[in-house]
DNA sequence: AAGTCGGGGTA
DNA sequence: TACCCAGACTT
């Protein structure tokens, strides 16, 4: 039974396509601080710190993040802490605790190598389809597929597949497609030909269909149907949780913060003491986060004012936070342990610390 | 297969 | 607003 992209692929010029791809990628690339050189690793850190991430938005984290962390051994050895700080802002968290968690296991396992074999590849935390494949064709120049958004988009379009890229399994339709068209040759350019067209030309809106350099293989704009393409069925759930926050000061004007759990929503940074509402209660704002204070810290604090308010959208999630000014005196704090993931700090300590964007936008309100 | 996990740019 | 972005992991 011939199958849909089997018959898509019959009368394709794939030798020509390749050409026409790698041309116009050696000569349009943009110009990127990982394309420097070929360190499996500074491609490694690139590919991750690109997931789900535009590349204007990680160029200074990478600069950054590879000034301080060089090497393997680097990243192997560095405080977490310092690596999280190094994250701080970019999202999704967990990216970098794997991949440290990775890069230790490769500075053990693989003296400090990065493996050029899938299965090795894929068994480091962090490291899925995708990333495995970007650093077999980019690094090591293995003809790996390394299918991201842009890859399914451009050849949904190029080959007239209108299997629904959200789901799981389409990606490896796309896969396959590319391990038929991908050159064995160059299986770095090609690959990143493809995302690169994805970036600047075949764009999810209004794709340059007169500027593509391989417009002439594409059956979508063949059929004038580039605007249909890809198929992407969409589900959006969010969620309003309405949060108090509290800046708590004690009589040396030192700020209490706590690290959030090592699992989870913006696992391990840190954050200010904070509850969510209960809504439909008796109690007011301020009385619950009193006796939230109380029942958690057994601190008696007095809530002064309100402070600000911050509204703050995740992909499925949004918080309203409230924040309130509050003190404790000494003689209610005298009995309060500092703990390592729980203390008081002068601000100036606290800014060294890693928080979520949205927390580092109430401190940033503070003065003195 | 569906849900979780950030933040910002763009129309 | 509602996508979308060089995705991976958990349930």
């Amino acid at each position: 039974m011939e199958t849909n992209l089997e018959k898509n692929l019959k009368n394709f010029n794939i030798l020509q396509f390749q050409q026409d791809l790698i041309d116009w990628f050696i000569r349009e690339q943009r110009i990127l601080p990982w394309r420097k050189d070929k360190d499996p690793y500074k491609i490694w850190v690139s590919e991750v710190m690109l997931q789900q991430t535009r590349v204007e938005t990680v160029i200074p984290y990478f600069n950054n993040f590879i000034e301080k962390f060089p090497t393997i051994e680097a990243l192997a050895n560095a405080e977490e802490e310092k690596v999280l700080k190094a994250w701080e802002g970019l999202g999704y968290y967990s990216r970098v605790r794997n991949l440290q968690s990775a890069v230790k296991e490769v500075a053990e396992k693989y003296g400090g190598r990065v493996p050029d074999d899938a299965k090795e590849l894929s068994k480091l935390k962090g490291v899925g389809p995708y990333t495995k494949g970007a650093i077999l064709s980019i690094a090591y120049g293995i003809p790996e597929p390394a299918v991201d958004g842009n890859v399914m988009r451009v050849l949904s379009r190029i080959l007239m597949i209108e299997d629904d890229i959200s789901k799981q399994k389409t990606r490896k339709l796309f896969e396959n497609a590319v391990r038929e068209l991908i050159s064995p040759d160059q299986p770095s350019e090609f690959n990143q030909g493809l995302m690169e067209l994805g970036a600047l030309i075949c764009t999810p809106k209004s794709p340059s269909c007169l500027l593509c350099p391989v417009q002439r293989h594409c059956l979508a704009f063949g059929e004038g149907l580039q605007d249909e393409l890809p198929v992407k069925t969409t589900k959006k759930t969010t969620k309003t949780v309405v949060i108090n926050a509290l800046i708590l000061r004690n009589d040396t004007g030192h700020i209490l913060v706590q690290k959030r759990p090592s699992e989870g929503l913006l696992a391990n940074l840190w954050e200010l003491p904070n509850h969510e509402m209960k809504l439909h209660s008796a109690q007011d704002q301020m009385e619950q986060l009193k006796h939230f204070m109380k029942e958690k810290y057994q601190l008696d604090v007095t809530i002064e004012n309100h402070f600000m308010n911050l509204k703050h959208e995740f992909s499925h999630l949004i918080w309203n936070i409230a924040v309130y000014n509050g003190y404790v005196s000494g003689s209610s704090a005298e009995h309060f342990v500092q703990k390592e993931n729980c203390m008081f700090l002068p601000l100036e300590d606290v800014l060294r610390l890693p928080f979520p964007v949205s927390y580092r936008k109430i401190l940033a309100e503070i003065k003195v």
